[in-house]
DNA sequence: ATAATCCTAATCGTTAACAATCTTGTCAAC
DNA sequence: GTTGACAAGATTGTTAACGATTAGGATTAT
């Protein structure tokens, strides 16, 4: 039973809710993307009951919306959401880092390393989604080295959401992180500088929530009538 | 959409949820207990397909397993994820009181404080089973004082499973938190001692992961086969 | 021409029956 | 008497059909 770290049946749902994920995190699926039990069933080959159970999963992680006979839509987050997600992530970020310096082993920064290494191909190469995917995906990595799978999973999610945030109201150039700063936080744990890795994430994190613009969403009429309504009495 | 907060519809399947969190919280289900769908149908009086969804819900906050064609089963940490769950809390828990003191206003403590008084008065009249529900609902108070859903959510979660690890691996005689401390970092927060407050919720959380036995599972056989097997052997 | 109403088509939600799997008890053979 | 296979019962998983709700468009009346 615990032997096996995982002998799950549910190779398939997983697989689906993961795919959607990755979707996600590289901002092939917007916010506020119908999708559709009918497109997913084709898309994946698969019955609607696993189609319907995926999309449970992902709403239950917020990642996706859940409206009643009207379908399911890929989740926006509203403005307050956004600043207690990345409020979390500066709680729980950081800590990871020296989680990461007391039990990683060299073998493990050497594969972070490589990881920023890709990020920064993907990015000279013109790769736009795949650099995306891959910074956003920095974050889990360091998460995991760290070696705790509640903390994973938990960034894991905000990650996720954090990339519907910036597509919601981030800044058109700056589409993810700087890859610089993941740079120097991979410099200061070859360093073994808990502190100031720590501190480094912070920014990073700070730098990251403030090329957002919180007051007003991009392409998102969403509501119509306030929409209008604001523009008659103006 | 988002001027108001949820207009849910599953507000049933939130309900059983959240009655199943409950009876985990107050221990009335042990861990391994199995979750027979018929018999929640008829406990709550819903369809199968209804039962299936909390299910899943709960199953992918790991709350319970889902073996297949074996059904749903209370949840039963193992060592390595016990730790992983203090871990988490000692990383998101302390850092939500300075945000307590940050935000929240006079009545919003006061509220803590009656909960506390709930807390002594259950455990005094000897009513043991919601004694040790307020414990672990006093972690959650002060997470939705702190007004962050993310953290919120994520604190609900953990505090759910310490349940069950309690349930497994704890003190038969200790069953819950000591109510001085939560008294004590209550007493903090009334002094604006935001640092004394942090500190004293790292030490409680720690006392509580102390009084774990992580060696051994109460009343877990679980693999009867390696169990008896040493028997002989001795 | 515009607005309102009705109608049709499509999509989601639910129910019920069916198929597959596991558990348990029984029976027969060695 | 024990071990093995077999079968019955129960529980879970899947599929399919039905009903409900909504979106979009067409028609009609003002």
């Amino acid at each position: 039973m615990q032997p096996m770290p995982e002998s799950r049946e549910d190779a398939e749902e997983e697989w689906i809710v993961e795919k959607i994920y990755e979707a996600v995190l590289d901002q092939r699926l917007r916010p506020g993307v119908k999708l559709s039990e009918a497109e997913l069933c084709e898309a994946f080959g698969v019955g609607r009951m696993r189609i319907r159970r995926s999309l449970l999963l992902l709403a239950s992680r917020e990642v996706v919306e859940l409206l009643p006979n009207r379908g399911a839509f890929v989740a926006k987050p509203t403005a307050q959401q956004a600043t207690d997600i990345f409020e979390a992530r500066l709680i729980m970020e950081p800590p990871l880092l020296k989680m990461v310096l007391e039990r990683a082993q060299a073998p493990d920064l050497a594969e972070l390393e490589q990881h920023l290494r890709a990020e920064s191909q993907a990015r000279e190469a013109g790769r736009r989604r795949e650099a995306i995917r891959l910074s956003g995906l920095f974050h889990t990595h360091v998460a995991q080295l760290a070696g705790n799978a509640v903390m994973m999973r938990a960034v894991k999610d905000l990650v996720a959401r954090s990339s519907l945030i910036i597509g919601l109201y981030g800044d058109p150039g700056l589409t993810s992180c700087r890859d610089d700063e993941h740079a120097s936080i991979i410099e200061a744990l070859r360093a073994h500088e808990a502190e100031q890795a720590q501190e480094l994430m912070v920014s990073h994190l700070q730098h990251l929530k403030e090329h957002l613009d919180l007051g007003l969403q991009k392409h998102a009429p969403q509501n119509l009538v306030q929409l209008f309504a604001a523009e008659s009495l103006s």
